[in-house]
DNA sequence: TTAGGTAGGCGTACAGCGCACGCTTACAGT
DNA sequence: ACTGTAAGCGTGCGCTGTACGCCTACCTAA
């Protein structure tokens, strides 16, 4: 009966994406959003709540790209490994987006269903009860924490180059960071995964 | 030969707390410290640039009680589990501080220094190189991932709850929670670095 | 074809923010 | 007692999120 939107929230989520790409995490505001889409600010009210709610469908359709269908015939803990090496992935294609991705992913309808998917493949593989919590705990903590340094670390970035000039305070931690410096990110998570996934095969 | 100062950074950071732990994170504002001080709003920037150095002080101000130094006479992998702790326990006192914790920790002294001393636990127990670096950022990850799970989660305090509700669409998740609700924080915590350090065991 | 109701779009305004600037003022050394 | 120095801070600017209410495009019913 009425007038029709002109918009959608997924529309919202990629405008706000291009802004944070382009602009970065301090430039997003509901002006600049606005702006990007080519209409008032307070239009955007119309398709979400306040500036939490933009953020959170940003997240969403962040990790909605996320496949959670584990691989078949793979190991179970291969299949682990790839389902967490996808969230890694769909993260990293937009690096201004991630403090916001820690901040709204227990909202995410995504990464619930890649939470069940992981329990999935938990279960087929025997894990059971409060033993299953802590696997999950274990990968998803992991996944978190690796993700969030790998985007904002002292060991990598710009952060390995200011701290091999604090050698003589922190002579193991500079060394490490040269190291570090020559292992590629995906590699490097990959083999911090196997760490913990090992862990999980252990009785 | 001038006025003398009459306030320290270390002043700003437990006023900062102050507001953080009473009034949430929203609440943190230079006007707010300013207050709770009983000075004026511009007064603090004789002790700190900006908003963003008050932010980490604050931080290093919580990280710097943690204490570096391993417990003699006990395995390395039980050393590593302590100082893992001992972040946890720090970070844990002042909950809305922990989104402040995760964006400042890496110009942070003290996880420095505390870094340093995990290395020096690792070294000592012969591990090198590239294995090294793992085995730090494997620790370092699970610890920033699981801290920052257990302080906004989906899988524990208000998540739980509401996701209950959601058994139909995610049994597993659902099933899990409840599981979950049932092990202390700091158990959680304990066993899935137990997990990982049993990862770092092997080969 | 026209009239009416519904809801989309948005202009305005306000409280709060971080902080640049420059004045006032308390102190220490001569 | 005088003076140089830096602490303390009042004012103001540009920005933020968003409450409120007007205007208007659209779809339907007559």
């Amino acid at each position: 009966m009425p007038r029709p939107k002109s918009l959608t929230q997924t529309a919202l989520a990629v405008a706000a994406l291009a802004v944070l790409d382009r602009d970065g995490l301090a430039a997003l505001s509901m002006r600049a959003v606005a702006n990007e889409l080519g209409v008032g600010t307070m239009s955007l009210y119309r398709y979400v709540a306040d500036r939490d709610e933009l953020e959170a469908v940003a997240v969403e359709h962040i990790l909605s790209q996320v496949d959670v269908d584990p691989p078949k015939k793979a190991l179970w803990d291969k299949q682990v490994a790839v389902l967490a090496e996808r969230v890694r992935t769909a993260i990293a294609r937009h690096p201004n987006a991630v403090p916001l991705t820690m901040s709204h992913r227990h909202r995410c309808p995504s990464l619930l269903r890649w939470g069940e998917a992981v329990l999935g493949v938990l279960t087929r593989a025997g894990f059971t009860g409060e033993e299953r919590v802590i696997a999950l705990r274990v990968v998803l903590g992991y996944l978190i924490g690796a993700t969030e340094m790998e985007h904002r670390s002292p060991l990598a970035g710009e952060g390995t180059d200011a701290m091999t000039g604090l050698s003589e305070k922190y002579p193991l931690l500079a060394e490490t960071a040269g190291v570090a410096g020559g292992i590629p990110s995906d590699v490097e998570f990959r083999r911090g995964l196997e760490v913990v996934l090992s862990g999980l095969r252990r009785p």
